[in-house]
DNA sequence: CAATTTATTCATTTTGTCTTGAACTCATTG
DNA sequence: CAATGAGTTCAAGACAAAATGAATAAATTG
C-alpha cells in the first residue's frame, strides 16, 4: 500500500521511479540534514529561513521543480515561495529551466560557489563598501575642522577606520582567486 | 550659556575642556557617523544595533568610558548597556580598564584588526565549520544506503558540499595572514 | 551598619522581520 | 469568453529578537 497524497497532477515533470517514499509529499531525512545545512547558513547570512529551505532543496534536489513542488514538500504558503523564488532569482542562486509539456516555470539550483560567492561580493559587500569610504571622507573633512587638542586624539581613529576599508576591499580578488580552482 | 544638563558628578576622568559643545549630554555629529558607520556593520554581522553603538563610541573616543557615559550619551537603558558591555568584553572588543579615583569600570575599544577577526573566526566560524563537517558525514553515511538511481543523482551534490566545507575551512589562514600586517 | 553607588538579571514590553493567505493579474484552454 | 491555472502582491497576523526598567546583589563609604 502506498503513502496517499495523491493530487490532481503529477508534482514534477519527470517520473517519480526511484524516489524514497516519502519523496512526493514530504523531504526525505537526508534532504531535511542538507536542507538544515542551508538553513543554519541562512542565519549567518541574516536570510530567512525559507528562502534556505528552497535553495537547500532545489540544490539536493538535482533537477528541476516548480514552486507547486516547494509548496507541498517544504509546507510553505504560496507568498512565502513565490517570494524566496524571486530574491533566489534576483540573487542569481537559481534558474529558470523550461520543462516540457508543462506551463509552470521550473528552477533548479545554481551550484557553482565561485559565481555565488562573487555575485554576493558584488551586490552586498562591494556597495556596503563603497558607503563606508564615502563616509569615511566626510568624517575625514569634519575631523580636520577640529581644534587640535581633540583632533590629536581623533584622528588616528579615522586613520584606522580607513586602513580598514582599504583592506577589506583588497582583500575581495584574493577571495575569488581562491575560490576560483 | 553653556547646555545644562549637568548631573552630580563629572561624566569622565578626564577633564572635558578641549571637547566640543554636546560632548557630554550627547553624541557629537562627527561620533554619529562613525557609530553608524559600526551599526551598519552589526547588521551584516547580525549583532544588536546597541552594541555596535556602544563599541563605535568607544572606538572613537579613543579613551575609556564608564558605563554611565555610554547610557547617558547614547540613551541606552541601563539593561542594554550592562549586556551589550558583557557581549562585548566577552569577544575581546573591548577591555576594562582602571580608572584612578573612580570606583566605576571603564572600558576601551580593542582596535587591533587581527586580533578582532581571529577571534571571531574562532568563536562563530570555526564552530559552524565543526558542526557543518560532522553533519555533512553522517549525510553522506545515508547516501551509501540509498537505490543506486537515486544515489547516482544525489552523490554529486553531496561531495560537492564537503568541497565547499573544506575551501572555506582552508581559507581561513589565508584570511588571517592578510590581515596580519 | 545604614545609606549610597555601581552593576547585573530577567520578566515584560517594544520593535522589527517573516509568513500567511486572500485578492488580484495575466495567460491559457475548452 | 467564461473558467481554470500559474504566479505576484500586500495588508494583517505570528513570531523572534532586542530594549526596557524594576528588583536585586554586591561593593563602598561616612
Amino acid at each position: 500500500m502506498r503513502p496517499v497524497l495523491l493530487t490532481k497532477r503529477p508534482k514534477s515533470p519527470v517520473a517519480n521511479d526511484h524516489a524514497t517514499p516519502s519523496a512526493n509529499g514530504a523531504v526525505t531525512e537526508m534532504e531535511a540534514e542538507v536542507i538544515s545545512l542551508f538553513v543554519q547558513l541562512s542565519r549567518v547570512l541574516g536570510q530567512p529561513r525559507s528562502f534556505a529551505e528552497i535553495y537547500g532543496l532545489l540544490f539536493i534536489s538535482g533537477r528541476p521543480l516548480a514552486m507547486d513542488d516547494l509548496i507541498e514538500r517544504l509546507h510553505l504558503s504560496k507568498g512565502s515561495a513565490s517570494q524566496g523564488l524571486k530574491f533566489l532569482r534576483n540573487a542569481g542562486a537559481i534558474r529558470m529551466v523550461y520543462a516540457p509539456g508543462d506551463r509552470r516555470a521550473h528552477y533548479e539550483a545554481v551550484a557553482e560557489l565561485r559565481n555565488l560567492v562573487a555575485r554576493f561580493l558584488r551586490d552586498y559587500v562591494v556597495p556596503e563598501l563603497d558607503a563606508s569610504e564615502a563616509r569615511l571622507q566626510h568624517i575625514a573633512g569634519m575631523v580636520k575642522q577640529m581644534p587640535a587638542g581633540e583632533r590629536e586624539r581623533i584622528a588616528p581613529r579615522v586613520t584606522m577606520l580607513q586602513s580598514w576599508e582599504k583592506r577589506t576591499r583588497r582583500f575581495l580578488p584574493v577571495v575569488l582567486k581562491l575560490l576560483g580552482g
